[in-house]
DNA sequence: AAGAGGCCCTGATAGC
DNA sequence: TGCTATCAGGGCCTCT
């Protein structure tokens, strides 16, 4: 669920509230992860103060004072919870899936402050959580990923050359993390929408005007997404238990048989399910 | 070496 | 009410 947008929000929200807090205490009540969380994770954490949550595609970066830190991917489900240590049932949410009330169950890490506690819950445990020692040792772990749309190196002739001779669909593109780094499933979806390119269209028939929308779009999208704090199919609420408002914006996704709603357009828009994941077009104006 | 598909896992929902 | 099937926002791994 969490795209780049999401973890944003979440990183926004995280960072005012545990900057500079010092963590007390550590307690991993289920190791089992996407991938095992590693056994010095304990004693990698504890007494650290955290300087910043930075943010880079869909990974939150935890970073200490000593320049050591971890980095967390929410996969699917993975939720934030930060809950008052005195007062167990006021709860400063940061939740996705579910509603702001705490999970009871598949709460796997929780790390103590002084005044509260950082909650980690993932029914689907697609998430995970990683640690490094150094900057170089952080920079190694994302050496694999293509730019964020917002980086400078994501530019048209990046774009144009990455797609010559490609037989892949450009929708596969989109979610490939190594070409662009940070658009999941819904944007995906959204960002071919206001490009008006079919999901199926292969990379290396795009044309320039193509890639110079895909240039403007990937950005605007996720920018509007953030401002508008989010989106989510459930609840989605940041930290000051603001509801998250993209959704309403959604133009295909989940929008199933529903109109089209570019104006003058008497498309309806199909659901097609594209290398196992669900993709939403208008059959009319996306070529 | 690019690209397709399987798979990790739980929970919500739909259909019978 | 209770079963089974299908689907879900991610991404790594294997096979061709």
């Amino acid at each position: 669920m969490p795209e780049l947008p999401e973890v944003e929000i979440v990183r926004q929200s995280l960072d005012k509230k545990v900057k500079d807090k010092i963590i007390l205490k550590v307690l991993v009540k289920n190791r089992n992860l996407r991938f095992k969380i590693h056994s010095g994770f304990k004693r990698h954490l504890n007494k650290k103060k955290i300087k910043k949550v930075d943010r880079f595609s869909k990974y939150l970066i935890i970073r200490f004072e000593d320049n050591t830190g971890f980095i967390i991917h929410l996969g699917m489900t993975g939720t934030i919870h930060l809950s008052n240590i005195k007062n167990k049932n006021s709860l400063t949410n940061t939740s996705f899936y579910h509603s702001p009330i705490l999970p009871k169950k598949h709460n796997h890490v929780e790390i103590q402050f002084s005044k509260m506690k950082f909650i980690y819950n993932d029914p689907r445990r697609f998430g995970y959580f990683s640690i490094f020692h150094n900057p170089i040792e952080l920079k190694k772990k994302f050496s694999h990923f293509g730019p964020e749309p917002f980086s400078k190196s994501f530019n048209m002739n990046y774009i144009c050359n990455y797609f010559k001779k490609k037989e892949k669909n450009i929708k596969n593109f989109l979610l490939d993390q190594k070409f662009v780094s940070g658009i999941g499933n819904i944007y995906a979806s959204e960002i071919l929408f206001k490009c008006k390119i079919h999901p199926n269209k292969k990379a290396k028939n795009l044309t320039k005007y193509d890639c110079k929308k895909i240039f403007k779009y990937s950005k605007l999208v996720l920018k509007k997404a953030i401002k508008k704090g989010g989106s989510s199919i459930r609840d989605f609420q940041n930290i000051n238990g603001e509801t998250g408002n993209f959704q309403k914006n959604f133009n295909v996704y989940q929008r199933e048989n529903l109109k089209c709603l570019k104006s003058k357009c008497n498309g309806i828009v199909k659901k097609k399910i594209i290398s196992n994941r669900s993709s939403f077009f208008c059959n009319y104006c996306q070529k």
